[in-house]
DNA sequence: CTGATTCGATAAGAATTACTGATCGAATGA
DNA sequence: TCATTCGATCAGTAATTCTTATCGAATCAG
C-alpha cells in the first residue's frame, strides 16, 4: 500500500482518459511495458482488478472506475500542493500545445521565453495546428492547451484572451505604387475557417472593391511571399509583416481594418493538472497587445 | 516531482506530528537515515527547504508548515480511497493499541481475532496500560488506539461504547461456606484510579459492609489469584472469573451490583487515518455485552 | 566542566525496484 | 489473408532505497 506513489495515479488517470495502455504510456514520455507494470503493481498492492480485457483493450472494471474517479481531485490536489510550494520552479513534464500559425507568430515567443525563464523543469511540444483540429486534439486530450485566433466557444472548452492584433492591408512595394487597388488585385487569404479570411471579406465589400480572384493558402508566412513578390493584396496580422513594412518590401494599400484578430488560450474545462492550469493562468496573463 | 511517492508525504507528516526524525522513523518501522533521506529527496525535487535546523532538532520551515497542512487531507484521502477500493483487505502497516487488563480480557481477543481475519494485512502492536497513561500515549500519538474501562471525557479523544460487563463480588470456596460477609473479610481490589475500585466502595456501603482491609493490586489476574487462595473478597468483572465460577473454585458472596463496567475505544479526535479509522469503526460494531 | 544522551548527517554495500528493448499471442479491420 | 494494434512477458541494466555503522553537534545532569 504504501509502496503506490504518484505517478501510480497519474498513469491510472491517463489510461483511463485515453483508454489504452499505449498512449497513456506515450502520453508520460514512457514505454507501454513500464504503464502494464505500473497497473500490475497498483493491483497487486490493492488485491483487486482494476482492469478487464475487453477485446484487444482493456477497460476500467467497476472498482477501477471508482478509484479512477477518486484519485483524480486526490492527484490534482498533490500537484498543486507540491507545486505551490516549489513556486512552481519544480515543476516539471511535458506539456503539449498546439498553435494556429498567427498566433504562434505573435505571441508563442514570448509565453514560451517566460515558461523556460520560471519553470525551467517543464518541457513544451509544440505543434503548428488549424483550430478545428487544435479543438478535437484538446478535447480528446492530445494536447493540453492551444493558442488560437478568433473567439471560439465550444462545450468542454474554457478559454482566456491573450491580447489582439492590428490588421493591415499589404502588398508589394510594385504593385503599391502602380496605384494599388485603383486596378483589379489579386487577392490572397487564409481559407475561410480563419477570421481573417472573413475580415478579408468584410473589408473589400465597405470598399466596394472587387478582386481580380481570391487565392487561398493555408499557410500565412508562404502568403507573405506570395504578397512579396507582386502576387496580389492580402490582409495581414500586422506584427507578422512589421519588419517588412519598415523595410519597405511591402506597403500598406488601405485603411487598416478596425477589427482585429483576438488571441485565445484553451484548455479543456475539465483540466485538472496543476501545472497546465499556471500555464493557462500565465497565458492569460500575456496581455500581448500588437 | 514525479518521483515523491505517498510515503514521502507519510513521512513529512509523521515528523510534523512527532517532533523528530528518530521519532518518526520507529513509527514508520524504518530507521533515522531512511528519513533523513527521504526528507532530502522530497526537499531535492522541490527545491526547497523545509526544515531548519534547530538546536539539535529539526523544525519546519513556514513552507515546510503549509505543505503539510496541505498534505495531510490529501494523505487521508488518498489513503481511504485506496482501502475502500480493496474493502479493506490491502490494509497494511501497524496500529498500536493500548488496552486496560480489564479490556484486553472482555473485548481484545474478538477484536484482534476479527482483524486478523478481515484486515489481513494489518499488525497490531498491543500494550497493557493504566488508562491515563494509555491518555497520554494517545495524545503524543505513541500509540493509536486505545480500549479503557469507564467512561472517558477528554479534549482531543473520541471515544466509541463498545458495550458493559456485569460485575460480581467472589471470594474462595472456602471463604463463601464459611458466610462470607458474616465475618470481617478482607477486600482487594485495582486502585482507585479504576472505576472498579469506586463500586467496591460503594456497594460496601450500600450493604453496610466494614471491611477488615481494603488491599490493593493494580492486575486483576494476580487479584483473582490472591481471592482464590481465599485472600478475601472482591468485585471482579463477569466474564474474568465466569471459568473459576462454574467450576466452583469462586462463589459469588453478595448480590450483583447494578452498575457495570462501561468499554471504550479511543482515537485521538485528529486521528485521519483511514486504517484507524476503520478499527475504530470496527471496534464500536463490536457491541461485546457479557 | 565532564560524561552521557539525543539529535540528524553521512558513507558503503546490499537489496530492491523500475525501466528499456525485443518479442509474443490475440483481436481487429481492410 | 495480411497488416495493425492491443497488452503480456522476459532479460538485462539502470536507478533507487534501505540498513548498518559511524560521526559531529547540542543538550542536560551531576
Amino acid at each position: 500500500m504504501k509502496r503506490i506513489a504518484i505517478y501510480h495515479l497519474e498513469t491510472l488517470l491517463w489510461i483511463a482518459r485515453l483508454g489504452t495502455f499505449r498512449a497513456a504510456a506515450e502520453r508520460l514520455n514512457t514505454t507501454q511495458p513500464a504503464i502494464s507494470a505500473r497497473v500490475r503493481e497498483i493491483e497487486e498492492q490493492l488485491g483487486i482488478a482494476l482492469f478487464r480485457r475487453e477485446g484487444r483493450n482493456m477497460v476500467l472494471t467497476a472498482r477501477g472506475r471508482r478509484l479512477v474517479k477518486e484519485c483524480e481531485p486526490l492527484w490534482a490536489g498533490f500537484e498543486k500542493a507540491l507545486l505551490t510550494a516549489s513556486g512552481f520552479e519544480g515543476a516539471t513534464g511535458t506539456v503539449r500545445i498546439a498553435s494556429g500559425e498567427i498566433a504562434a507568430a505573435s505571441c508563442l515567443p514570448a509565453f514560451v521565453h517566460a515558461v523556460e525563464r520560471d519553470l525551467p523543469g517543464v518541457t513544451l511540444e509544440i505543434e503548428l495546428d488549424l483550430t478545428a483540429r487544435m479543438l478535437t486534439q484538446l478535447l480528446g486530450a492530445m494536447i493540453d492547451m492551444a493558442f488560437l485566433a478568433g473567439p471560439v466557444a465550444s462545450p468542454g472548452i474554457r478559454t482566456a484572451e491573450i491580447g489582439s492584433v492590428g490588421l493591415v492591408w499589404v502588398a508589394s512595394r510594385a504593385t503599391a505604387r502602380a496605384g494599388g487597388f485603383v486596378q483589379s488585385l489579386p487577392v490572397w487569404s487564409i481559407p475561410s475557417y480563419s477570421p481573417l479570411h472573413g475580415v478579408m471579406m468584410e473589408t473589400l465589400a465597405l470598399h466596394g472593391i472587387t478582386p481580380r480572384s481570391i487565392g487561398t493558402c493555408n499557410n500565412v508566412r508562404t502568403l507573405i511571399e506570395i504578397i512579396g513578390g507582386g502576387g496580389g493584396a492580402a490582409v495581414l496580422p500586422e506584427p507578422m509583416v512589421r519588419g517588412l513594412l519598415e523595410s519597405g518590401e511591402l506597403a500598406e494599400i488601405l485603411p487598416r481594418p478596425t477589427r482585429t484578430i483576438r488571441f485565445e488560450a484553451a484548455i479543456r474545462s475539465t483540466e485538472c493538472d496543476p501545472v497546465v492550469l499556471e500555464l493557462f493562468r500565465r497565458a492569460g496573463e500575456l496581455r500581448m497587445d500588437g
